[in-house]
DNA sequence: ACTTGAATCAAACAGCCGTTTCAGACGCGC
DNA sequence: GCGCGTCTGAAACGGCTGTTTGATTCAAGT
């Protein structure tokens, strides 16, 4: 069982490259050396197609491992250290893969139908960066500060994923190629911790004035 | 000249709801109560209306002032909180402008031909905020750690404004509204704060050891 | 009144889209 | 060899896309 494959993996790359609505079903069997009719015969169309290669991409994320504050335990730093790094620094295998690229894209701006599938993929990842968070928090936080902290940091990480594409494009100052990561990993930890740090700090002087 | 116009603001809502290539002529004509021969006769084209419709937006995006370090002499902290607080927190009747929208849209993924637009309305900002945030690193900071310190707080801003989709199908906790931008606006000013002085101080300790 | 030009309209245009059809090729148990 | 189910092939389908056509309306110029 060839073509189906064929497809799967093509597709996976096209829709990561040219969203949804970008890619046509004569592209895709064209790249996959495959036939128009092949879609409809083993998937049943083309948002079926569409619909199983998120699938898998999403399987295959499950199978990377997350770091959790379970594995760093007494010490969340090294926690979120460890997130962060994951997250904006994959490496070069992993962080390139199609189907990674997809659920970033989906991520950013989902397909009508497949909010249920992202959001079993965003999930467990923001529970992992939450879990981490809350420790590094005052415990008397509230869930509304918890959030927008939990975003800061999301925000910071996913800019450099998501709109990689702007970011080239901006004023004159040196392009970010993929040997930044390293850099980029470590102060989006040092930001955060020292924001956190600070949150922390300002939270206590007030509960003991 | 009423038909031209109609269609104008009609198309930027669309295309700013629905994006360029999910709205049809035909959609746009119907709802601004003109004909499909209207948009070739007018504008020559889809491509062509939608080039003129970003570049009104722009336009009109310009006309607003952005809070710039020279307004706040002396007090980087100052005018890092306004421009922190004019991004997130634009006031309801500019943040669901839907020639902003549109132009946010373009920045997350941007149309092929509209680059230099884009590039245009993205330009002044990100200098605004750079200007800011050299005021606040030490002299000797390298460039491209300016360049990532710049995105991390973009990074915070922008996820509000680009991902709410995502952020509203978050686990349980509590959906962030329009009303919680005063509070996402003080936290991310105050995270960049925190994170800005410790690396001021990182750095200080290092260049004197 | 007649002309001119801009603006609008319904209708049709060619082209692409995802999908369907149906004939045929292949492998495999009997 | 035969029959059967799985799979592939080229072609055509209906529907939608952006665009064009040519007739028509209407207001201003002379």
């Amino acid at each position: 069982m060839s073509s189906r494959d064929d497809i799967l993996t093509t597709a996976t790359q096209l829709f990561a490259d040219q969203g949804y609505e970008g890619t046509g079903v004569r592209e895709i069997c064209a790249a996959a050396n495959a036939n128009v009719a092949a879609i409809n015969y083993h998937f049943g169309g083309k948002a079926a197609l569409y619909h199983e290669v998120v699938k898998r991409a999403y399987e295959a994320s499950r199978t990377i491992s997350m770091p959790s504050l379970s594995e760093h335990p007494g010490a969340a730093e090294e926690a979120l250290a460890a997130w962060i790094g994951w997250y904006v620094d994959p490496g070069p295998d992993v962080g390139n893969d199609p189907a990674r690229r997809l659920l970033l894209k989906e991520a950013a701006n989902p397909t009508a139908e497949l909010k249920d599938v992202v959001r079993s993929v965003l999930h467990p990842v923001y529970r992992g960066l939450e879990e981490i968070v809350i420790a590094l928090l005052p415990a008397n936080a509230d869930p509304r500060t918890l959030k927008i902290q939990c975003l800061s940091i999301l925000g910071q990480c996913l800019i450099h994923r998501v709109c990689r594409e702007m970011i080239d494009r901006l004023p004159v100052t040196p392009p970010l190629g993929p040997e930044d990561a390293g850099a980029i990993s470590s102060v989006v930890t040092a930001n955060s911790l020292a924001a956190l740090s600070a949150a922390r700090r300002t939270s206590t002087s007030e509960s003991t004035p």
